[in-house]
DNA sequence: ATGCTATTTGCAATAATGTTGCAATTGAAT
DNA sequence: ATTCAATTGCAACATTATTGCAAATAGCAT
């Protein structure tokens, strides 16, 4: 599915900064920050003009957010055939890098009475595969 | 165990800032953040002040941060009796409070071969029992 | 193809959170 | 009381994000 046709089956505008946000977001095997999309897209877009693409998109449940340390913020493609389920991310302290961990579902937590829950974030940091041969 | 104390036991000087800090996240029955700390505390301080103290005590594990939404970061007491283990938090999208849950431990997760994990955070976002019994 | 209109964009202003460098102040050890 | 390393306050700067408003544009109808 190419990134127009995901905005046409949300009834979205076609817009070149959606559209390069979700190309660039489905190219890439990590999840991505906002210089890091811009890096990787052709075309230069005002900063409003991207936050209000990436709100748009998180509501249309496009991409998500992963929020990794209140400085760091990343997105990832979802609502594809790869990124059904929720599940844990990773955070890599050495390389920076967040990965949606796909084969990692959220945990169910028990809440105590009179709680009720929506949704669940998991973040995992350590060293990822790649750094850790390194060392 | 009073803040002097804690600050004491970590080699940690005595400063006005620190022992407020630890004071009004000791009293509190949630997370606080940076402004509703400095509303409970006596005493005015500079932000930059204020960061490096939360710091510092982050770093000596005397307080913990909970990071909710990138422009909500929330602090809370560590390291005593009743905030030992490793916990997760829930977040209330009502109230917008954040509470650590102590009875709700982080669940293990395992990752791929070549990933090794430091720490992970669990946050539960929801409607409390105190905003769900208001509807 | 052309025009219409609601949506989207760019720009300016504003906000929250956080960091760095440096001189002045202060905690606490002697 | 003296000393000095640690801490503070101030200024400047960085990052992430939101709002209001006028200009531009996508998608639809004609
Ligand atoms: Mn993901
Ligand atoms: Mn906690
Ligand atoms: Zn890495
Ligand atoms: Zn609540």
């Amino acid at each position: 599915m190419k990134p127009v046709d995901i905005l046409n089956s949300h009834n979205l505008k076609r817009t070149s900064c959606r559209e390069g946000i979700i190309d660039v977001v489905m190219k890439a095997s990590q999840a991505l920050s906002e210089i890091e999309i811009r890096e990787r897209l052709t075309g230069n877009y005002d900063r409003t003009t991207f936050y209000r693409s990436f709100k748009t998109l998180e509501e249309y449940k496009i991409i998500h957010k992963i929020v990794v340390d209140n400085q760091l913020v990343k997105y990832a493609l979802d609502n594809t055939v790869t990124h059904k389920n929720k599940h844990a991310h990773f955070y890599c302290n050495e390389c920076n890098t967040v990965k949606c961990m796909e084969n990692i579902p959220v945990q169910k937590y028990q809440l105590p009475d009179g709680y009720s829950d929506i949704e669940t974030e998991v973040l995992i940091k350590g060293t990822c595969a790649h750094c850790k041969m390194e060392d």
